[in-house]
DNA sequence: AACTATTAATAATG
DNA sequence: TCATTATTAATAGTT
């Protein structure tokens, strides 16, 4: 709807496909949630992006809707349960599969093998890796801005004490020492509540240099 | 969103929450389809009226999608019944954890949320991704030299046929350049034959599922 | 249902 | 990804 008419159909590019897929869900989940209230009506919004990330909308909730769901006369001469074990198993190697591939990127990261890989290939994944660099480097930045903020600040109000200290001469320095190389690999994990920045940190602080 | 500016919230003139209710069902159905037709996700939307009526869209089919809703690993642990093989649950749950790191550095690159990382761990992924990315320059760079050296050897060839030419001018920078419009690369390998798989194995093709 | 005056959603852009 | 903005699309109130 907004700066140019767009056609109803698949969206090649993968990136405005993305990005489209994020709004428009929004979008989506907006409505179903103005339907809900506005019209005292029970809703359920289920979605998987082409990446095959879940979301969902539910009021009063994605399973209480199914539940109905199933109990709706249209519906339940569908299905009664006719799953289970096999699906199990496929759903395994579903999950296998997809896990294989994020796998196989993973590895080149971590000094997997590139022969095979075509120069076409191998362009989209120096491309991947640029992009996500940036965007570490970024938040890295963002880091370190708030350290020194903090640093200055701290430093600020000893001046105000009545402490003799000259500051900006170690501060800046210390944030921008290089880095040791450390062959240490993330074992990555979302969750952690663990997330400490205050000013010691900035000891470990290594900072992005080079090209990108 | 038309004539007044409306509020939010339970319509209680029955009639016109009827009125609207009917606009706006019809409203986030073609919203939906119209996500699944573009960003290719599967989407389901099923609404229960405050008269009971059930309307519902689906794409593929609101079965399929409730289905792989039911199969999905956020939804699977919280699953009425526990009725899964205890070999089996336990396989899955370890597989799913496993898949869980690799895909959350998968994010990452392709674009994922970074808020939540610690210093630390924005420092690792980027040295892993420095690392990555020096393996894939030079396996780049084995291309390219492959591809001079045929050229070399071509003009060689000429040389000794007689034609006249100096082969050693432009030949690196030519072969050097050649591959900086990367919106367009991720598009040009999509083989559509596997179309409903995720960007994963778009991007990487067929060595995507490959062991080491 | 149809009709519009408006608001809301969003594609493109930065 | 986030913000802005020029447009189109959805729709509340009215007929």
């Amino acid at each position: 709807m907004p700066r140019d008419k767009v056609e109803v159909k698949r969206i090649e590019n993968r990136a405005s496909m993305q990005v489209t897929f994020s709004k428009r869900r929004k979008g989506l989940f907006k409505k179903a949630n103005e339907l809900a209230i506005m019209c005292d009506a029970d809703v359920a919004v289920i979605v998987f992006s082409a990446a095959k990330k879940l979301t969902t909308f539910g009021s009063p909730s994605v399973d209480e809707v199914i539940e109905r769901w199933n109990k709706h006369p249209d519906t339940i001469e569908a299905l009664k349960q006719p799953h289970l074990d096999l699906d199990v198993e496929q759903e395994f190697q579903r999950l296998k599969k997809q896990h294989d591939e994020a796998e196989f990127i993973v590895r080149q990261l971590e000094g997997g093998d590139l022969e095979n890989l075509s120069l076409e290939q191998l362009n989209q994944l120096e491309e991947m890796m640029q992009n996500g660099l940036v965007r570490v480097k970024a938040k890295q930045r963002e880091h370190y801005d708030g350290t020194i903020a903090g640093l200055q600040n701290t430093i600020h109000i000893m001046g105000e004490n009545g402490h003799q200290i000259k500051p900006e001469v170690g501060v800046e320095n210390a944030v921008h020492q290089e880095r040791r190389s450390t062959d240490s690999v993330l074992t990555a994990n979302a969750n952690h509540e663990d997330d400490h920045d205050d000013i010691l940190s900035l000891r470990l602080g290594p900072y992005a240099s080079q090209d990108s």
